[in-house]
DNA sequence: ACCGAGGTATCGG
DNA sequence: CCGATACCTCGGT
């Protein structure tokens, strides 16, 4: 890899947001990125991308705000995808044809705004 | 300066 | 009305 200095700051915010995510739920890049006071939410696809806490950053929580599962280490397609679809649907989330079946699954942080 | 795991808008069926 | 495709913008590295 081409990174092996410690994360920054952003990328902090990042894994620090989406450990925060509770099983059976999702959230978007577009609202963590609001969450930690981001406009863009490739730049959270690239932080989580990087994520050197695979296991600790439950990154397949993470999904599009389409409700499309997005990507999944680097892949937006293949086998990695079909391993994300598989752990969301064993956490309880419910996704049809890989993609979220219901928008109350996403992740209420800001529910209100 | 370049890349990126998104988002939004538009067009077609 | 729903789905698919194309283009754009923002941010990070």
């Amino acid at each position: 890899m081409q990174s092996d200095r410690e994360p920054t700051a952003f990328e902090r915010q990042v894994y620090a947001a989406t450990s925060q995510i509770p099983k059976g739920r999702v959230s978007t890049y577009a609202w963590i990125g609001r969450a930690i006071g981001c406009g863009s939410a490739r730049a959270i696809g690239q932080a989580l991308r990087r994520n050197p806490y695979a296991p600790t950053v439950p990154c397949h929580r993470v999904i599009r705000s389409d409700g499309t599962l997005g990507g999944f280490n680097g892949q937006t397609e293949g086998e990695e995808l079909e391993r994300k679809v598989r752990l969301l649907t064993e956490e309880g989330v419910r996704l049809v044809a890989g993609r979220l079946a219901d928008p109350q699954q996403r992740w209420p942080l800001a529910s209100d705004a």
